[in-house]
RNA sequence: GCUGAAGUGGUGGAACUGGUAGACACGCAGGACUUAAAAUCCUGUGCCCUCAACAGGCGUGCGGGUUCGAUUCCCGCCUUCAGUACCA
């Protein structure tokens, strides 16, 4: 029989379901192997062709180590709390579980259908209060705790409760709110209980704090900050404001530190860690307060270089912070309202696009410099951020840039500080070479003594201290929206107080409407009679979409534990991820937030490793790759019936129409299929180039509005699974971003015909024969195993589809239908096309592909005689030479050298040197 | 600005440790089969000079360098993409 692919991926993929051929070992003398893709979003679209990039790339590698010997465990499941299904909800009242499940039927459907390798019986939905209550469990381990800067970790609660009935807050070392009180134990012993629950609130690793949140009044929710784009929410792009709220916070920064060290310990794309070192953004530096000239006032400022303090010339406030009313003098006092007035007015895009621009205003007041008691002045400028640091910053002009201009701008002093710096009445010199000069005390030091010696200087006056500052904020937990996880927390007096586990989990309550209530409360607010023990109030807001995503691959390791998140024995086999494959939009999100949650897990010993994702690889984007067609227009600009070729359209006036890719080969508009896409081009003309229309071509995001959508389904049905497996291998390497285009696509499925007629006769009969293999198969069959191991565990797939195609090409050149060979192949091509391999597996009389070995390479098969070694006169390849591969530099020289055709090519010059590389190439230089 | 990645035929891309640049595929051109088309098969296909062949020249973003030899290493620049942004 010819090729007939459907029949055949239906087939295997019933087989496969059935017999639970990819189920993980939950015990197992193989060693572990653990491949986890990003879990989707189940979202009303469907799978775009971009969609399972990814996870071919997980399945071919689950596949192969399968093969290698390996209990793999490959699941999947579903992050399916989010906005959209709220969205639709509140247009339309259907309840978001219902949209979810009807979006995860699809989207299993479309996964099942490309033939992959997960094992179902692990599933997971975020949504799912089985696996919710889980989620809910960890945060109630997060309340429970704090993190001891001592032993560096987070323990219970409990040992912070012992400390301060033994010692008080004196020598507890915690990450902690700022505002937390100094008691003695029988100060402790004596608050009442409110007041220990209000004391231990600031050292919880989640907690309430009153915080400015990002408020979008449209979408009627918080929003974190990297789900805000300049002022506008990322998703609808409606208009975002700050409001004050009690929120709950995670303490990720107490985990700053290890977050950064942590990423020394993993393989993953530079470029990731990058970004994830650069959100933490770890500023190593001093703080100082400069007290205010008849005040009682301190102003803490941050820097880096303490060591620069003899330097500052003026002090400056952001122009938010909450002082600089308070601090302005009665004269000053317009110019400071008109320039705050300004600021406020600049958008964000503003002040970005304005970053030369020298701006400011003197406050009228002085402050003192603690460490050379000099006055310098107090201004307000808005390239101080009230987000960052303390809000404030000190001036030193000689050794900041921006600093120079802004003193330069101002007139205000600038002061050389280091015998080493240069040219500072032209622009700022930052060196930290040479002896401090003007800087009392430490003149005469270097740098590094200088750091030290201010440091302790500073601690010993009470004036400063040295400090680590961090660019990363606790992470805002809330969430006023509906369809997310509820937070298993009821007010008793107005303090949060935890469920207990056994009433775990806490259940989204039913609601009418899915929008807050009039009174601006959370949707949960619309719950009638959700009260805990009846007259406690429940929290109202729901976790973030990181949430649930922030641990599930511990629940793939033992998903239907209803005791616990998952076994002892369970999380101590599989231990951490060995190869996790996603996007890149998720480094600062999702995978700082997982390793956050990984590390607090294995504090409390629940897990075992400080790093959950060991190897991380990247898939690029699949963009769209938009068609277009030229609509002919008339002089007064309006649209004619006549369409034109993309190449001739310089010769018309005309206006580019996008058409639907997928009316579109190679470029080349289907014409019937186009008259019938759209009623009111069902009568036009078309002026054709060389007989054909020509579309025009655009690389675009992948969306609806610009038809330019490929729907895995429809290239399944036209070509099956495995050759979209392998095409879409075949596009690139995987990590990199590239438009989507079908156009080789025909070159994948006549591969994969080919490989089917290895095992056929003219007649389409299968026969294969049980002959020996010749040199020249096994050297094929050998070279083809040897590349693709290694293709594989570099992780380039496009490759190895290459290689496929070479050796299949080979092997029908050399008319092999051997058994002994072709047997092999078909286990070197199984993780790519699965299903026709499993089918030609059982033609060949065996069962079950997935128990299969490897084929063993063999080097011996690839050993030459001889080889064409390339002939090069100074560096330039002139002809090929064979030569025996036992001959030595001497002996080759000879060889060359008495070579008609190289004395052709010498003409006569006299060799000056000749280079032998065995195997590889000769060069004579002359 | 900073950080990171990348720049190779008409196109997607290959060349793994400095050793034959353009594998494999698409597209295109020509041919076979066919009444014809599709499918299939065969041949050719980096550019320039040449009717063509032979031979030659050029060629991996640009300019230099190291080397017998550079897509690969070094220096300087340009462009594109991604992230980030007055971070004190």
């Amino acid at each position: 029989m010819d090729y007939q692919f459907a029949a055949i991926e239906q087939k295997w993929q019933k087989y496969w379901a059935e017999n639970q051929s990819f189920k993980a070992e939950a015990n197992s003398d193989k060693p572990k192997y653990y491949v986890l893709d990003m879990f989707p979003y189940p979202s009303g679209a469907g799978l775009h062709v971009g969609h399972p990039l990814g996870y071919i790339a997980s399945d071919i590698f689950s596949r192969y180590k399968r093969l290698k010997g390996y209990n793999v465990l490959h699941p999947m499941g579903y992050d399916s709390f989010g906005l959209p299904a709220e969205q639709y909800a509140i247009q339309t009242g259907q309840h978001p579980a219902v949209t979810t499940e009807t979006n995860i039927n699809t989207y299993r459907r479309q996964l099942d259908q490309i033939g992959f390798s997960f094992d179902w019986s692990r599933e997971v939905r975020t949504s799912d209060p089985a696996y919710y209550k889980w989620t809910q469990w960890i945060f109630m381990q997060l309340f429970n705790s704090w993190y001891n800067l001592e032993t560096d970790k987070a323990e219970p609660i409990s040992t912070l409760i012992a400390k301060f009935n033994e010692a008080g807050s004196a020598d507890v070392k915690a990450a902690k709110d700022e505002d937390t009180r100094n008691f003695l134990p029988t100060d402790w012993a004596a608050f009442s209980e409110e007041e220990k629950q209000v004391e231990l609130l600031k050292y919880r690793l989640t907690y309430l704090k009153e915080s400015t949140v990002n408020w979008c009044p449209a979408l009627g929710t918080v929003l974190a900050n990297d789900e805000v784009k300049d002022g506008f929410s990322e998703r609808g792009g409606f208009p975002v404001e700050q409001k004050k709220m009690m929120q709950w916070s995670m303490r990720i920064t107490a985990y700053a530190d290890r977050l950064l060290q942590g990423l020394d310990t993993i393989d993953w794309p530079e470029p990731m860690k990058e970004m994830q070192r650069n959100w933490i953004g770890k500023s190593v530096g001093a703080s100082v307060k400069f007290k205010v000239e008849n005040s009682e006032k301190q102003i803490e400022v941050f820097t880096t270089r303490v060591d620069t303090i003899f330097g500052v010339s003026y002090l400056v406030l952001a122009p938010e912070h909450e002082w600089v009313a308070e601090l302005t003098t009665p004269e000053q006092k317009a110019d400071i309202e008109n320039y705050i007035a300004q600021t406020k007015k600049k958008s964000e895009l503003d002040r970005m696009a304005d970053a030369k621009t020298v701006s400011g205003a003197f406050t009228g007041t002085y402050v003192v410099n603690p460490v050379s008691g000099e006055r310098v002045q107090l201004w307000i400028a808005d390239y101080v951020l009230a987000g960052y640091g303390t809000g404030a910053v000190m001036g030193v002009p000689s050794g900041d840039q921006r600093d120079w201009l802004f003193a330069t701008h101002f007139n205000l002093p600038i002061i050389q500080i280091l015998d080493a710096q240069k040219d500072i009445n032209v622009q700022a010199d930052p060196t930290k070479e040479g002896k401090y000069i003007n800087s009392g005390f430490i003149n005469g030091m270097e740098y590094k003594e200088a750091v030290a010696f201010l440091n302790q200087w500073l601690e010993d006056q009470g004036v400063g201290k040295a400090k680590v500052n961090f660019r990363q904020r606790d992470a805002i937990f809330g969430r006023q929206r509906y369809w997310g996880e509820p937070i298993p927390v009821y007010f008793k007096d107005g303090l949060p107080y935890l469920l207990k586990e056994e009433e775990l989990p806490l259940l989204l309550p039913e609601i009418d409407k899915y929008l807050p209530t009039e009174t601006g409360e959370p949707p949960l607010g619309r719950a009638e009679g959700w009260k805990y023990e009846d007259r406690y109030e429940y929290e109202l807001s729901t976790m973030p979409g990181w949430a649930g995503s922030s641990w599930y691959w511990y629940r793939y390791m033992d998903a239907q534990n209803d005791s616990e998140f998952a076994s002892k024995e369970a999380v101590n086999y599989w231990k951490d991820v060995d190869l996790y494959i996603g996007g890149n939009e998720h480094a600062t999100g999702h995978l700082l937030y997982s390793r956050f949650w990984n590390k607090f897990l294995k504090d409390l010993g629940f897990v075992q490793e400080e790093e959950p994702f060991k190897k991380l690889i990247n898939q690029g984007m699949i963009q769209g790759r938009s068609n277009f067609v030229y609509r002919v227009v008339d002089e007064e600009g309006r649209g004619t019936n006549t369409l034109v070729s993309a190449g001739l359209r310089k010769d018309y006036k005309s206006i580019a129409l996008h058409v639907d890719v997928n009316i579109v080969e190679n470029d080349v508009l289907d014409i019937e299929k186009f008259k019938a896409w759209r009623d009111e081009f069902a009568n036009a003309e078309f002026i054709l180039e060389n007989g054909k229309y020509v579309c025009g071509v655009e690389v675009e995001k992948m969306s609806k509005s610009k038809f330019n959508v490929v729907n895995p389904d429809v290239l399944i049905a036209q070509y099956g699974a495995d050759t979209l497996r392998m095409y879409e291998m075949f596009l690139g390497p995987l990590e990199q971003s590239k438009p989507w285009n079908t156009n080789g696509i025909e070159g994948v499925f006549k591969f994969l015909r080919k490989f089917w007629r290895l095992f056929h006769n003219e007649a389409w009969e299968f026969t294969v024969s049980d002959a020996e293999p010749t040199k020249a198969e096994l050297k094929a069959l050998h070279k083809i195993i040897k590349k693709v191991q290694d293709d594989v565990e570099r992780f380039s797939f496009n490759t190895s589809v290459s290689s496929f195609m070479i050796a299949v090409n080979d092997l029908t050149d050399l008319k092999c239908n051997k058994r002994a060979v072709l047997q092999d192949l078909v286990v070197v091509l199984a993780a790519y096309a699965p299903h026709i391999c499993e089918e030609l597996w059982s033609l060949l009389g065996n069962k079950d592909l997935s128990t299969a070995q490897f084929p063993i390479f063999n080097p011996n098969y690839l050993v030459e005689d001889e080889f064409a070694y390339p002939i090069s006169i100074n560096g330039k390849m002139k002809m090929n030479l064979n030569l025996s591969l036992t001959l030595e530099q001497d002996e080759a020289t000879v060889a060359v050298l008495a070579n008609e055709q190289v004395q052709g090519f010498l003409n006569g010059a006299a060799p000056k040197k000749i280079i032998f590389v065995k195997g590889k190439i000769v060069n004579i230089v002359v």
